[in-house]
DNA sequence: TCTTTGTATTACCGGTCGGTAACTTATCGA
DNA sequence: TCGATAAGTTACCGACCGGTAATACAAAGA
């Protein structure tokens, strides 16, 4: 009986040791291949012609599949585009968290999330976030989705903060200046086009010294 | 033959006299009283709702009438978001014309710009201009509606270069410039609440300085 | 007073969309 | 080889929405 078991099991070691869940592990990786997809497909076309006029026979049908498919990967309709917000702020958290890696002074780490969160904006889950109304989501998806800008909001208004502590940023009013920086940032992902004339990383550089222009204690 | 003719003339003129287009005028004063509520509400429920979700069964209710009835004063529900498009540009509009009455500046006109531009953000029409997807309309419809948007771009990008070539402005890249203004304006029209901290005045008064900040070349 | 005109109503239509049920097919493990 | 599971498919449903007759009704004009 042991015998039996301890067969089994070696077999299965050696399998695993081969390739560690091959099977399952493959299939898990491809389903969220397949998933991944759908968001790309589903935030480009919510940008094209927005969210409620995108039918989730549109996505399915640029992805050769058809609309009943989708619900194996997702809810709802709702539930892919909290996705899409979700990625975008994620995106954006991404670079967050890698300034608050290296100490620096307010002005540099606003000027580098300046920079940050203008690439971010010529991502399409980046202009998501600022494209789509979060009108169509449920109240409660909607909140959660707001707590998320107010996060990404929250980190500029503390680098401006301790900018103005650490001296290197002139006292103003946070919240308005705050208000103007996201303002003009936000507003590439309505303008930016991937063919355009200018590539992302200029326009953070030129909007990270613009935008601070009037802030900055030392003149660079 | 002439008396008769006189005679009417006269009852007319004096009908006329006591109060002129009595009846016609008045009902087309009422018409337009009417025609105007109906798009202050529809605007007020496509800012809060967004407008795909906004049935007119929903503005008609608010208006104590029913769905058919708003078929008197528009042909389709995208004519009243292009007529609510239309009244925020004219606003806009007004405003521009105000200042190119009197000469001055190309700085001077653009805080100006500034100025106005923000309180038309917190108009809801004005609003509707940057809150409501134009995705929801027709091509035809769309290009119109961009190209009220274009010209009002176009002013603020002739202020910034007349205010670079009568040097009150610093030289800068014109497009990315205004881009960031605009950006930051129309930004208000999302978290303006009339209820705030802030009045229109004063937030155009901040952001007159603000966004023109390193770009005058007299520190005022 | 009769007619016309404008404004409103009720009832209804066609079409679309999100979502579900039932069924088929392919793949993997035992 | 056989059964379980995952991933598709076709067919369909209920709800809603923009828009349109057909009609009622009040007020102004002749």
């Amino acid at each position: 009986m042991s015998g039996d078991a301890d067969k089994r099991a070696d077999a299965a070691e050696m399998k695993l040791a081969a390739s560690p869940w091959k099977p399952f592990e493959a299939r898990r990786r491809e389903r969220d291949v397949k998933r991944g997809a759908v968001l790309r497909v589903a935030v480009s076309l919510f940008l094209e012609q927005g969210y409620d006029r995108t039918s989730l026979n549109e996505v399915a049908e640029r992805l050769n599949i058809t609309k009943p498919a989708l619900y194996n990967y997702f809810r709802s309709k709702e539930e892919i585009l909290v996705e899409c917000y979700r990625l975008g702020q994620e995106k954006a958290m991404a670079g967050i968290e890698r300034i608050l890696a290296k100490p620096d002074t307010g002005l540099v780490r606003l000027r580098a999330l300046i920079r940050h969160y203008c690439e971010v904006m010529t991502l399409d889950f980046g202009q998501c976030l600022v494209r789509v109304d979060d009108h169509v989501l449920s109240a409660l998806a909607r909140d959660q989705v707001r707590e998320g800008k107010r996060l990404i909001d929250r980190y500029f208004r503390d680098f401006l903060t301790s900018g103005m502590e650490d001296g290197s940023i002139k006292p103003c009013d946070v919240r308005l200046t705050v208000f103007a920086i996201t303002g003009a940032i936000n507003w590439v992902g309505h303008w930016y086009r991937a063919d355009g004339e200018m590539t992302a990383r200029e326009i953070g550089d030129t909007y990270a010294m613009q935008l601070t222009g009037s802030l900055a204690v030392e003149e660079t």
